[in-house]
DNA sequence: GTCTTTACTTTGATTTTGCTAAATTATCAT
DNA sequence: ATGATAATTTAGCAAAATCAAAGTAAAGAC
């Protein structure tokens, strides 16, 4: 069995390469998103090409294997489950599910999960609209466009917010602008780097930072 | 935060205590009870005596400090109704919780406890009929008689299993022991070290050892 | 093209948890 | 008492995961 540990860089490594569209993950990015000095991603990420897991390019970065990427699929399916069960049957906050699930995904049960999986009735995104990997590994590649993205002066659904930030969240929600709720963009300037947009009857700006994390669908 | 390991040590070794009702318990002991070596248990029983969880006593054994046993009743609890949960909300059966709930007790944050708690409208007992401590840290005493002090010929409660084994507990299980279940005990023959009984319409018999194990009330 | 900054790797140490095997102590039977 | 047996402790070692600090390579600045 893969530690919690393991399971945590593989899963990383995954979405960091999921989110630039890069195969080749540096290094330094490794460390920054699990909290820990540069030397010790490197030492793990040796580990891990040495279990089967990972090709590491010294200098270069680190990429999964086929393995390692069932892995991470695996492991985010346990994530976003516990998240969706968390929101739906124990009145969880969904800005606030982040972290519990970062713990329970180590220690669940086979069992359990499909259990999770059947009372849910098989959810197929998370509360934060991410995508929840089937059992067997597969998972929909979405195409929805982000508020830097999408038509203007439209009624559109918001689908997805990319960031698990419970700050960045809670602002989100306070917005209401949750998963579901309805926007229109009604302003981008390029120049300014800001977007305006209308929601619950409520006139917002964001940059285009925040912007680029809200994605959308028709 | 205590680490997974020192919880279950901590545990165990109030569990031990408790159920041959003596202070100082011997390294042996801990050591099978945690499925590793003696030398280890020693080690790590070094260990809790410099966090101050515990007093050790070479050749004589181990007991809790207040701070131990204070935590001790947190995993309890926290074991406990995880495991009344897995029953009530999630469709298990009583005999095969154990051990998920062993590895959940160590990550489940307190919101979660306690939104379960009140889920399950605060129980006080879980599946096996163990007492949950109470989120400050009380225990009910009970006062249970097993199959072995119980009146002969009179219709009782089942109330409680002591014992996790789940070989035991399905057995118990199959043959309508269930807590909650009745029974009567129609006899009691001390040089056979055996016990008879009716349970669900269906004359039993049981060894002196498994019938300590089952607990009645009136 | 050299120089400086930044990113990355290496080395050596630490903590936690475990093992094996040898040494020690206590207990029990004779 | 004495020796055998059982329980416990010690000593030495290892794997996993981490850090601090020093060394190395690559990239960008001038
Ligand atoms: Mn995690
Ligand atoms: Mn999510
Ligand atoms: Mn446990
Ligand atoms: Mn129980």
């Amino acid at each position: 069995m893969p530690s919690a540990t393991v399971e945590d860089y593989i899963k990383q490594i995954y979405l960091i390469s999921d989110q630039i569209g890069i195969k080749e993950v540096a290094m330094g990015r490794v460390a920054d998103a699990l909290g820990v000095v540069p030397g010790t991603a490197t030492t793990m990420v040796k580990a891990l090409a040495a279990a089967g897991l990972a090709n590491y390019a010294p200098r270069v970065g680190v990429s999964l294997t086929g393995q390692g990427h069932v892995l991470a699929l695996h492991v985010l399916r346990r994530h976003r489950l516990i998240e969706q069960f968390l929101v739906e049957q124990l009145g969880y906050d969904w800005s606030e599910v982040h972290e519990e699930a970062e713990q329970l995904e180590h220690v669940i049960s086979e069992r359990l999960l499909e259990r999770i999986d059947k009372i849910l009735g098989h959810p197929t995104v998370d509360p934060h609209g991410d995508p929840i990997p089937s059992a067997s590994g597969e998972m929909s590649e979405s195409q929805l466009e982000s508020f830097l993205q999408c038509p203007l002066n439209k009624t559109l659904r918001i689908a997805r917010i990319a960031d698990q930030n419970p700050d960045f969240l809670s602002y989100i929600a306070r917005s209401g602008l949750n998963p579901g709720a309805s926007v229109t963009i009604t302003l981008r300037d390029s120049r300014a780097e800001s977007v305006q947009l209308l929601a619950r009857g409520q006139q917002l700006s964001m940059g285009w930072g925040a912007a680029a994390k809200v994605l959308v669908e028709r």
